[in-house]
DNA sequence: CTTGTTTGCGAAAACGTTTTAATAGTAACT
DNA sequence: AGTTACTATTAAAACGTTTTCGCAAACAAG
């Protein structure tokens, strides 16, 4: 019972030839109805399966994706694979999924190594250290090779490829417009050290945000975050020392944070300080008080990614060449830190 | 500069054949040094890598493994992908990851797809419908056909093969001993259905820590909880009618939840209740009061299954046939909703 | 009896590798 | 000159499919 069964077996098995085997599984009209219906019950009684490798190699395509992402323990990450996951099965694609672990030497070998004939194409978000370096020949290589990429969220402008993005700017000013709105005046600003793209993009609509409302913007509100492990100790003694009655977060970890210090610090949240993250996440809802943030809809995200990638796959015209950029719309998502009782 | 390039285009480029080619590559003695720097020369210039599909069709292995789990929005799961990733890539091994999103039938499916060729090996935690449907035959199928599997946490007990599993019932009665011992009499549990084993083997463990302090198992104080996406309010009905001084949650969300209705009845967690998890992720950590849990080392799980695999993939002996179960150790992680000030 | 058509099947190529065995060409030794 | 012994190269098989083309046999029509 050990070991695979391949068309040959059941040629040799059947005293037909491997073709009669193939075309009969397939239901051919060629083959007379009586073979076809022994090579059937054979096959199904042994299990055949076809193997895919074979057919990866004749057909030169996997029908499978490959999914690159910073950080796979990361819920918003999650999310946009559960949208990937969704249209490519449906449409009969495979999803892979590794992790760079936000390295710019795996992000390089995992490109490699898919690249070489293990996938159709590509879904990436790049790595901080990739976005710092500013190296991106591996990416430009895969895409030289004829195999399409699709960037999303963490994206670099210089490449030329589909890619699928929020507006952070707008959904960074919706965040601070909403506590400006709710009678914040003086917000204090937790973010990433700037050659993150997301996090530099929401830093401007903070400013937009205070524009708006004709509130100068103050360095002194501002906390550049680039030690993520000890956020904690960074936001408490920020906080500290200033006075401020709202909080907008660039992401949820940051939000979760400022909470926790603001606790320490004996403000209670929302009452004396409102609180407003970015990106939905499994904190943000259930925290205790819960927060706002701004919604990404990761999952709408992996959807089209993958949409836009297995169309690209399916209908590649020799000659044309033609990128999208789609811009998915955040939402902003009101809960308990930002509602004052 | 468009599609890949092979062997054939190189030895065609170069006027030699394809096997001197391939040789070259290799650094084959058997080549002169001559036509092996010309050859490698031409093969870095455009940028050659052997198709993977092609050497897996040859070599019949892939070098992959696929891991199945049933939530990849998961921390858990991510935690055991992450060790199963380090040990994999040490060894060259690629993972991919596929979730059955706790469906039996997207079980089945992606089992056979990925046993047809496209993998060596499986690392599988079995989806709830499949616990409670108890039909195993495509896990079965897949280990008569050779391919090794490991199963991890959602285990089961009738199939023969590898296994790392965490002592559930000591875990859980350690965490009910640390309840006991910081002086709670009255503890609630918060479980889910007999059928998801790992609820059952926990809320064995209760059961055996209050025995150890001779305290009869009151029914009364035992809530199951078959609606996950409802768990809140079942939470909060159950806890309003019982008087209680702490709390054993057999995961994140019931134990997150649980202190968010002890709120809702104005009682304080450490102070009035305390409450314990199963389950060390985000939340247990980010929420304030931040959770006493007992953490199933993810990490170290999934290393210890990915060694297992490989280990079996490369020594394989033909006719021997030896399963392990691992059993890896829980740790009890005090924080601030156990520690009345 | 030739020609044409249909039916059922098989041979072979192709996908891109690696590897074994074979084949030239050449140098060295009788 | 004839045998041996390398050296450098290539042909071919194999991995498991699918598919195009060709080939018989059977049968009908002229």
């Amino acid at each position: 019972m050990k070991g695979k069964i391949t068309l040959k077996h059941i040629a040799k098995e059947l005293d037909i030839s491997i073709s009669t085997v193939s075309k009969a599984l397939k239901g051919s009209q060629e083959i007379s109805e009586d073979t076809r219906k022994k090579v059937k019950a054979f096959a199904q009684l042994y299990n055949y399966k076809p193997n895919n490798i074979a057919l990866s190699l004749k057909n030169r395509k996997t029908k499978t994706i490959a999914v690159i992402i910073p950080e796979i323990v990361h819920h918003f990450f999650t999310t946009v694979i559960g949208g990937i996951e969704k249209v490519a099965n449906e449409k009969g694609y495979h999803v892979i999924i590794c992790s760079s672990n936000e390295s710019f030497d795996k992000e390089v070998i995992n490109m490699e190594t898919f690249a070489a004939g293990s996938a159709d194409g590509f879904i990436l978000s790049v790595a901080k250290e990739t976005q710092q370096k500013e190296d991106y020949h591996h990416i430009e290589e895969t895409i030289n090779q004829g195999m399409p990429v699709i960037m999303f969220d963490r994206i670099v402008d210089e490449i030329v490829c589909d890619k699928i993005i929020v507006d952070d700017v707008r959904g960074a000013q919706n965040a601070t417009n909403h506590l400006l709105r709710n009678g914040c005046r003086k917000i204090a600003l937790i973010t990433t050290v700037d050659y993150i793209s997301v996090g530099n993009l929401r830093t401007r609509g903070y400013k937009r945000g205070l524009c708006s409302y004709d509130i100068p913007f103050d360095e002194t509100l501002v906390l550049k975050i680039e030690d993520v492990d000890n956020c904690d100790y960074q936001i408490e003694e920020f906080l500290k020392n200033i006075d401020i009655d709202g909080v907008f977060a660039v992401n949820e970890l940051f939000a979760v944070s400022a909470c926790r210090a603001l606790k320490e610090l004996d403000k209670t949240v929302p009452d004396d300080v409102s609180v407003i993250g970015f990106t939905d996440g499994i904190l943000s809802k259930h925290m205790i008080p819960s927060l706002s943030t701004v919604s990404q809809h990761g999952h709408e995200m992996g959807e089209r990614a993958a949409q836009l990638l297995i169309h690209k796959l399916e209908n590649h015209e020799e000659g044309v060449e033609e990128y999208k950029t789609v811009i998915i719309d955040t939402e902003l998502i009101e809960r308990e830190s930002t509602n004052k009782s």
